[in-house]
RNA sequence: GGCGUUAUAGCUCAGUUGGUUAGAGCGAACGACUCAUAAUCGUUAGGUCCCUGGUUCAAGUCCAGGUAACGCCA
């Protein structure tokens, strides 16, 4: 039994995520959780919430709470729809568990013993007024060069001039509006990931099956300009994890705290830690799917994430662990995926954009969402969600292609033999083609699935789904049964047990229809189909079975326009990011 | 500005290391069937593979230059 670790990048805390979130890491993610589990193999998926940073403080002061209970209800806010959507986490953390600090700490502390922390004096916008220092991007004044008064500390949206915070004229904090900053010295952690650039490098080139999108943009952060740069990991905040040597104080570092992007990795490996306290289970049961001398040995890592998150999981957090210098489980295997437009551009969480998570399960349920964007997944190259192409799809495939077979084989059956499979007749060669065929076809699915080729697999699947409309339509049990009711009922009896096969290995794209299936054709314990030919008699002679409900139903033109124009864009959701307005 | 990705049928996309008449699904037209959610199944039509030039016996595929779209720039 393989067993494999698996993570989807963590979403952040600070409100609902939109479709392109969910199908750059999560869905894909579960779906890959899934197939691994129906397989027999042993999994641990893990998630969490991402809840340090200074976005999220700003976020709890306009909700008007402090940042901690807003994290803590945000964090169930998500937890909730993660769960609608069906995506099986073993485990969904909180960067902010006990855990997490610990973790962060400890590394920190093992990188300093390997010399691969230097401290690095730097000047920074203070605000008085706020109390508190200011990133450059919360720092907003007139661009001297275009005149915009609205650019921000880092760049002009206006004119897109790269800017430095004290570029600015008339500087302001974006948090407050006061004006009276000043520029203090203050003293930072750097990770010191050049000195960890050969092996950085020479790592990567031993992942001879990336996708082309991970090694180039890793590489290319590797190489580019000056190469691979020392990263700050320490902030002047009050939310986040308190700078510390393992478990003792850092001089000098008094008051500060992990800079969001170093801790957020390492709950990878905490939310391990918080799944065992969580299911009662030991250090050594978390540890045996982290630590190679531990008993991680034969895990096999699989990240999933978009495309802007690659650098982080290429380079920084591999420095981090490479540069403890303890056997930490690096992946194995980087899944990442480009981004999902809507209407030809960007989802954006900051403008309100394109359709948020909690808003598509108010129109329709998780498996039409699962299923179009599993199949339309942007592994190549970005995909664009039209409401049109969505009807067109899900009507299809699944309304039509799908739902329509389980419908019309059991409705057959039950008004020419009644609510349980018929016995009678002998399968011949129509028969044996069809197995021939879907062992082909089945064991492409697979492999697809194996490889992660999401897009490739939704399409085999749909395959097999219509190998059973062929097959109904060639042999016509209901012109037959007239002349031969034996031969038909063989046919009713083979119809049903295709049903059954569609169900069960259907069910990590649409788990639900899949269970409904199953639960209508009294299958209790569905099992994979390891022989094909065998898994076609698992529903013999007087098996009983009921008529589920209508599996999908269409998606109308009404609703097409209505929600067409509903989400025409900027209207759902406006605000600056780290709004609260999710919460409500 | 630098860099990256992409460009193939009306639409959404496949096209392995260069190798016959460039493929799939949807949509369209026509036909078959009537068990089924007016669903299904079959047949057919539809392409200057962004442009220009180059390498080669052979280029959708490799190289150079251009054009356009999208993205990233810590």
């Amino acid at each position: 039994m393989a067993r494999h670790l698996i993570t989807s990048a963590i979403p952040y805390i600070n409100g609902i995520k939109h479709l392109g979130n969910l199908i750059g890491s999560q869905l894909p993610a579960d779906l890959f959780a899934r197939y691994q589990r129906a397989r027999g193999n042993d999994v641990l998926f893990l998630c969490a919430t991402d809840e340090h940073g200074t976005p999220a403080e700003l976020a709890a002061a306009k909700a008007g709470k402090p940042v901690a209970d807003y994290c803590a209800e945000m964090h169930k806010v998500q937890a909730d729809i993660a769960r609608r959507f069906r995506l099986s986490f073993d485990h969904f953390g909180r960067s902010s568990s006990p855990q997490n600090h610990a973790l962060t700490q400890h590394f920190a502390g093992r990188l300093a013993e390997n010399d691969l922390i230097s401290e690095v004096s730097e000047r920074q916008v203070y605000s008085i007024a706020d109390g508190r220092f200011l990133p450059d991007r919360y720092i907003e004044g007139t661009c001297p060069n275009c005149g915009y008064d609205k650019a921000r500390g880092d760049q002009c949206e206006n004119c897109t001039k790269q800017l430095e915070p004290t570029d600015l004229i008339d500087p302001r904090s974006a948090v407050s509006g006061a004006t009276d900053l000043e520029v203090r010295e203050t003293r930072h952690l750097y990770l010191r990931q050049s000195a960890l650039k050969d092996a950085l490098n020479d790592w990567i080139d031993s992942k001879t099956d990336w996708p082309v999108l991970t090694t180039s943009i890793a590489k290319k952060w590797l190489h580019d300009g000056d190469g691979l740069r020392d990263r700050g990991i320490t902030r002047d905040l009050d939310w986040g994890i308190p700078v510390r040597k393992g478990t003792e104080d850092w001089p000098g570092m008094e008051g500060k705290v992990f800079y969001v992007w170093f801790d957020a990795p390492i709950e990878y490996i905490a939310c391990a830690a918080e799944w065992a306290e969580a299911n009662g289970l030991t250090e050594a049961d978390w540890q045996s799917w982290w630590r190679t001398d531990k008993g991680a040995e034969d895990v096999r890592y699989t990240q999933f994430m978009g495309k802007d998150n690659v650098p982080f999981h290429t380079l920084s957090f591999p420095a981090t662990i490479i540069g403890s210098g303890e056997p930490w489980k690096l992946v194995d295997h980087l899944k990442s995926f480009n981004y999902l437009t809507y209407d030809g551009g960007q989802f954006s969480t900051s403008q309100g954009r394109g359709i948020f998570m909690d808003q598509a399960l108010e129109l329709l349920p998780a498996d039409y969402w699962r299923w179009w964007l599993l199949s339309h997944a942007p592994e190549n190259s970005d995909a664009e969600f039209t409401w049109d192409n969505f009807q067109a799809s899900v009507n299809k495939d699944l309304a039509d292609v799908l739902g329509n077979f389980v419908s019309r084989i059991t409705k057959f059956c039950r008004s020419k033999f009644g609510e349980a499979v018929p016995s009678g007749g002998q399968t011949g060669a129509e028969e044996a083609a069809v197995v021939a065929d879907l062992s082909e076809r089945l064991d492409r699915y697979a492999r697809f699935m194996e490889a992660m080729e999401v897009r490739k697999a939704a399409q085999e699947l749909r395959a097999i789904w219509v190998t059973g409309n062929e097959y109904l339509q060639s042999v016509a049990p209901w012109t037959g049964i007239k002349s031969d009711p034996d031969q038909a009922a063989m046919q009713t009896r083979f119809a049903l047990n295709l049903a059954h096969l569609f169900a069960v290995i259907s069910a990590p794209f649409v788990p639900d229809a899949s269970a409904k299936i199953l639960t209508s054709l009294n299958v209790l314990e569905p099992i994979w189909p390891a022989d094909l030919q065998e898994f076609l008699y698992t529903l013999g002679p007087d098996h009983p079975f009921t008529v589920p409900d209508v599996l999908f139903a269409k998606i109308t033109d009404t609703q097409v326009e209505e929600w067409q124009a509903r989400f025409s864009g900027g209207q759902s959701r406006k605000g600056a990011e780290g709004e609260a307005e999710a919460l409500s």
